[in-house]
DNA sequence: TTTGCGTATGAACAGTTGCTCAGATGATAA
DNA sequence: TTATCATCTGAGCAACTGTTCATACGCAAA
């Protein structure tokens, strides 16, 4: 019986509707979620800042982060999936750079939010 | 002895310099991953979105999420406690917004990143 | 004060996350 | 080929997250 899971009885009809209709289809919800997941490690926040400024190799990312080379390429391979990150290989070297500014966008607009 | 944790021998050690000198404080960093994480989540981006369109009590929002009042509420705290909505009281009921335009413009400019 | 409604809260549980460890790639040089 | 280096990957586990359930709170009318 708990089809309906909202047993108030006044729910503004018109309100609910509008929301409804403007609502983004679940699919882009849901890769907007894991966009905004993406940025909400501490780890990977400071990969995607230390990237704004130049493009680093793992090995200086794990040095500069102070965590094992592991756990920031585990970090990179989430990064690269959510196409947040890319790499150019130069001998054995992976260069990690980010791949576009809206990332830096959507970083510098939240900082202005926290810090007001 | 684990206090350089990184084994690499070849570290790009300007690089590195450069980018502990323009980070970020902890403190920020974190505040920062808060903040994401509080859009990281399919429900609480939904909530987000709909208040972008006009203020909504958390009946409404149970209805047109399709969960629970409970549910509704334990995220609207935690969106109240990083300060992304407010609310209003008008009698027994409690209307929801959002607190400033920094949200709206963070998800829209998220929201191009994906569609691109 | 008592009742009823909208909302808030704490406990508890399944699902997820980020790390470490050990081993496997792929490129390069001997 | 073999050895070495930088990086990647899968398994495993402690910590965290989002929901449900039951209960408590706050306001308004009776």
């Amino acid at each position: 019986m708990p089809i309906d899971r909202c047993q108030c009885r006044i729910v503004h009809e018109q309100q609910v509707e509008k929301a409804r209709k403007s609502a983004l289809p679940p699919a882009e919800i849901d890769k907007l979620a894991q966009f905004f997941k993406a940025c909400a490690d501490p780890t990977r926040l400071r990969i995607l800042l230390a990237l704004h400024q130049e493009e680093m190799c793992v090995c200086d990312l794990a040095a500069f982060l102070g965590v094992s080379e592991s756990a920031v390429s585990h970090q990179l391979r989430l990064l690269r999936q959510m196409a947040l990150v890319a790499n150019r290989r130069e001998g054995p070297v992976l260069y990690y750079r980010l791949t576009d500014t809206h990332v830096s966008q959507v970083v510098l607009v939240a900082l202005d939010h926290i810090r007001e």
